[in-house]
DNA sequence: GACATTTTGTACAAAATGGAACAAAATAAG
DNA sequence: CTTATTTTGTTCCATTTTGTACAAAATGTC
């Protein structure tokens, strides 16, 4: 039996709620990244100063850690929903593709692409742990494909003789690649043209 | 007509190599990214103290830029050299991907990547300039892909049907994501197989 | 109303960083 | 040998950034 009162803790009350200053905190990251990103740029977008941030997530290497598993949460729920196979592959693949783009080019200047493989790509090298998160997500998608290809075959709208892994590993790419393009700019119109390609040559055009 | 002899100049004598200096601060920039990397680390690496950066190459941006220039420079003339069209294209587009991916799992670590791509990408939305830069790097992959694979369609060795600007950037979009598994880690072996795949669904499988 | 508890916000110390000033060193030219 | 020129290397300063200390504020509990 738990107490699930919402009730209010003891001290003065926080000003902010941590969800949202994460979320504020992420955007921060996203456009300049990792190592670009002082505290006080955490404190002005979140609108707490330094102390709270400490207080409420730790150093820089934390808030940035638990942004990046709020983002993978979050990815991770919209995948399940989208490739639910509720619809033809082709369909849930376009529509996902879509979707993601759609996140990657939102955010004025002209496209960010993905948050984790903007930022976390860089500092990988660097932080073992930031690589470890990293190619976890990396082998989490690859997964999602994967299964949602899987099914496919299983109803037949995907030969045989396809190899779930290998095209899951592709689908993955045409994920990283959009992640790239928006960030350099590409519109989204081109990168639309290319999500059509890339679906039938991966369902078997 | 212009004196060609390499004399020395005037003053005295530079105790470092321009063209090697800028590779060793390249070095420091693809391991730890632009923003993470201080003029101290860049003198460390280049055997230069700070004051001498500055005058051979400018501050922290311009070195960069320079490194960036100097990287895509030898790229475009590897790519020239293994796209020539002395062999099929399956070949040569799978000699130039085993190639890449062994430039980018090399250095120790557990793999580095792309140096413009694991760098630029981060830095893209906040610098107009690096962006700029990096949209015209992928813009050439692009085309040199294209250009391959037009001659393919031309020897017959691809369908007349195929579209060589959705197949070259699909190409690229095969480099964009080596140059992310290899910078998260993954293994060689794994990155050969898709390799391998991937040429044969582009060249139709 | 007094007290314990938690958060807030100001202030401050310490370190890192960028950038430049300047004298010394090394070389060619006259 | 003297002078002009260029690079080197030390030194310094201003700015940024991090992390923490501490008092004030806000709330629940008794």
């Amino acid at each position: 039996m738990e107490q699930n009162k919402p009730r209010r803790p003891r001290g003065r009350p926080r000003a902010y709620d941590p969800q949202e200053a994460l979320g504020q905190a992420m955007q921060v990251f996203w456009d300049n990244g990792y190592a670009a990103t002082s505290m006080d740029e955490l404190g002005a977008a979140t609108g707490m100063n330094r102390p709270s941030l400490y207080g409420a997530f730790g150093d820089k290497r934390e808030i940035y850690l638990k942004a990046v598993q709020q983002y993978r949460e979050q990815g991770a729920a919209a995948f399940q929903q989208l490739l639910d196979g509720s619809r033809p592959v082709r369909e849930e693949l376009r529509r996902l593709y879509r979707a993601l783009v759609s996140v990657y080019v939102d955010g004025g200047k002209g496209g960010r692409g993905c948050f984790l493989i903007g930022t976390a790509l860089t500092e990988a090298v660097s932080s073992p742990v930031v690589r470890e998160v990293f190619a976890e997500s990396l082998r989490g998608l690859d997964r999602a494909f994967e299964q949602r290809l899987r099914l496919a075959q299983r109803n037949g709208e995907l030969g045989a003789a396809a190899d779930p892994v290998a095209l899951g590993r592709l689908a993955s790419a045409i994920v990283h690649t959009l992640a790239i393009r928006s960030r350099a700019g590409e519109p989204q119109r081109t990168l639309e043209r290319d999500i059509d390609a890339a679906v039938e040559l991966i369902c078997g055009g």
